[in-house]
DNA sequence: TGAATTCTGTAGCGTTCGATCTAAAATAAT
DNA sequence: ATTATTTTAGATCGAACGCTACAGAATTCA
């Protein structure tokens, strides 16, 4: 019972989404916000109870169609040291493309308003704990297909990329270059390649 | 001619470091910088100009006082790996002991206020390249005294290296974890070392 | 149809924002 | 001493902030 909400929720949230991606929480506005989504300020409280909220339902909005797409999409093929390669890839053709310098979502909660909201920055590391694990899945893949080294350490290796890929988001807002950006992911690649074999001979491998 | 200052100008300066830092640009008011500057507003404008020209001030200060200090103290004993070593380890620690969060104002800027701002980007990458200038002295350093491998990379590795130190500041701020921020970076630390002497025999080396 | 419930637009709440104005206070040069 | 110049404190500017109250519109129950 009761009245129907009119707009759609889905373009709602995505248009919160883009809101709080271009200008951060702070700088964005409940106005804005509404605006941007095509409903009034009433709506949105009664909707999504506040800014804080409606800002965590954007960022889980954003971690399904944006992170988790990706990691499906990438992994899907079976190819476990490709899928690493092709995510840090993808991240370096976006950021160059983005010509608003938006960066990621979560690269930029996590250091703009993880640290001064605990529940937030739970959710948010949560998040990044998934790129980790998808990182650590195929290190582990490949580790097995003798793909990469035997040795290979799993935690940190995947600790690593993770690492390097919020690196990668922060320096591609203030530095967008080609040869930086690949400049700063080539040598963690390097690192799951086979170790080349000493003195290879002619004859017998 | 004409009337004094009554402030400490370089205490007022920490002052306003110490706000921007703890709560970013957006976040931080006039009245808080006046506050914790000893000044009122009125002196606040006519000595700085305004909120934003005082934060190009606080970031040179900072600049000068956290990121140069510590290259100068770190470079000064001619042990280029080791200084590079001790370079991240001492981010972690400090991370670790950062009890409010507070993550490097470089970093925080160089994601929150450069993409929005030309010109404070322009500085912000200026500090980049110093820190990245650090890391390729070192390595170059390093290699000539052969304490690294003979084909590295400089320029590649010295970007990875400035892209892990951005990483894992971000990293800092929602998972302060030492096993994290240690896994964080010690693949790029072995990127330094001296590949091992495959079959090593007894007898002579 | 009447009552209950929910959504929407408008208007406005009190607060805070960055920035400015005013006038008094303090100093240096004349 | 007079004049000129600069700093200071305090009040205040218009605008924007997050949020809410309220009345009307729209819908499902009885």
């Amino acid at each position: 019972m009761g009245r129907l909400k009119e707009f759609d929720e889905s373009k709602a949230i995505d248009g919160a989404v883009d809101c709080f991606w271009a200008r951060g929480y702070e700088a964005t506005s409940v106005r804005d916000l509404a605006e941007h989504m095509g409903i009034g300020g009433a709506s949105l409280y009664n909707a999504y109870g506040g800014k804080r909220a409606l800002f965590v339902a954007a960022l889980a909005r954003y971690a399904d169609r944006s992170m988790r797409e990706r990691i499906a999409r990438l992994e899907g093929d079976g190819r476990p040291k490709e899928a690493i390669r092709a995510f840090l890839a993808e991240i370096i053709e976006r950021s160059l493309a983005d010509r608003d310098r938006k960066g990621c979502l979560l690269v930029n909660s996590a250091l703009d308003v993880a640290p001064h909201d605990a529940e937030i920055g739970k959710v948010v590391a949560g998040y990044l704990d998934e790129i980790r694990a998808f990182f650590r899945r195929n290190i582990e893949a490949g580790r097995s297909a003798g793909q990469m080294p035997r040795n290979i350490d799993s935690d940190a290796v995947s600790t690593h990329l993770l690492g390097v890929l919020l690196g990668l988001r922060v320096l591609a807002r203030t530095m967008p270059d080609r040869v930086l950006l690949e400049g700063v992911v080539r040598p963690a690649l390097d690192l799951m390649d086979m170790p080349v074999k000493p003195r290879a001979r002619r004859g017998r491998p």
